[in-house]
DNA sequence: TCGTTTTCTTGACTGATTCCAGAAAGCATG
DNA sequence: CATGCTTTCTGGAATCAGTCAAGAAAACGA
């Protein structure tokens, strides 16, 4: 589906920052709020900050964004929805990646006792450092 | 171990707030700096915030408390450490409990691909609502 | 084309946490 | 049990990501 087309079925007005939220962030998966600015300027010139985060909120609340908010690090996004993925997170410089389920579908989604809360989604990160910050670290060491 | 005992093992001066932050956490698990501050200050007077603060870390980073930062919450600290549990966190009012792991000692901890990361935590979150958060929205809706 | 509704702009504000400089302990040593 | 070095605490300012609020501008159903 096109980013029209996915604004359209989500109820939501087709509007230049919307559009070229979606489209920059579908080539550039787990950018902050930052990122997604700097590149939609890069596009349409200027765009309020404030219209980033009413387009990012808009679309994370509809389900045509994730969010991802790594503890200590600005928030990020991607569109990659629908199928629960994890995710792999550098310590250090809060890069983001992909991880694809080990044990199948729905890995851990069952906590064993739920001390009466209705849960409604499973979140797993996995903590460790990138290529480039292992790299780095192992210099400031040395 | 006694506090005490905790913070020479990990080679931290034995103070009055230090001493304080560890007894009034193992009673109050998962409290955020700020009930901590206020916890402590009920036993010592006057307490300054940085002092809870750096407590806090300082005692996150030898490994004598854990540090939970669900996204959107302020973090939360407990003193049950060593066994890799997980937690449940009420989206509206950030209340956490305690969560056994299902699959028996690691769950999850291994992602299918590293992407050149070098993980060293495997972080699960349970989102939901709480028992009283969930009678809350009910009424707010009726 | 119009009028309603949503979205965008600008700018101030918040809450959690950190940074900084100096004062006040803690503690290994003699 | 003094001494001096080092860590920790105080108080206050600062940061950062993100939100709130009011008015202007744009979308879209009729």
């Amino acid at each position: 589906m096109t980013p029209r087309e996915l604004l359209k079925d989500a109820g939501l007005r087709i509007t230049a920052p919307r559009l070229a939220v979606l489209e920059w962030l579908a080539d550039h998966p787990h950018a902050t709020a930052d990122q997604v600015a700097e590149g939609v300027r890069a596009r349409l010139g200027a765009v309020s900050t404030q219209a980033v985060y009413d387009v990012l909120n808009a679309c994370a609340r509809t389900g045509l964004l994730r969010r991802i908010e790594p503890a200590g690090h600005p928030a990020r996004y991607e569109t990659r929805i629908g199928d629960n993925h994890h995710h792999l997170v550098c310590r250090r410089c809060g890069r983001t990646e992909d991880v694809d389920c080990v044990h199948g579908a729905a890995p851990c989604l069952e906590p064993s006792a739920t001390g009466g809360f209705t849960v409604d989604e499973a979140e797993v990160l996995f903590w460790g450092l990138c290529p480039d910050c292992r790299t780095a670290t192992k210099e400031l060491q040395a």
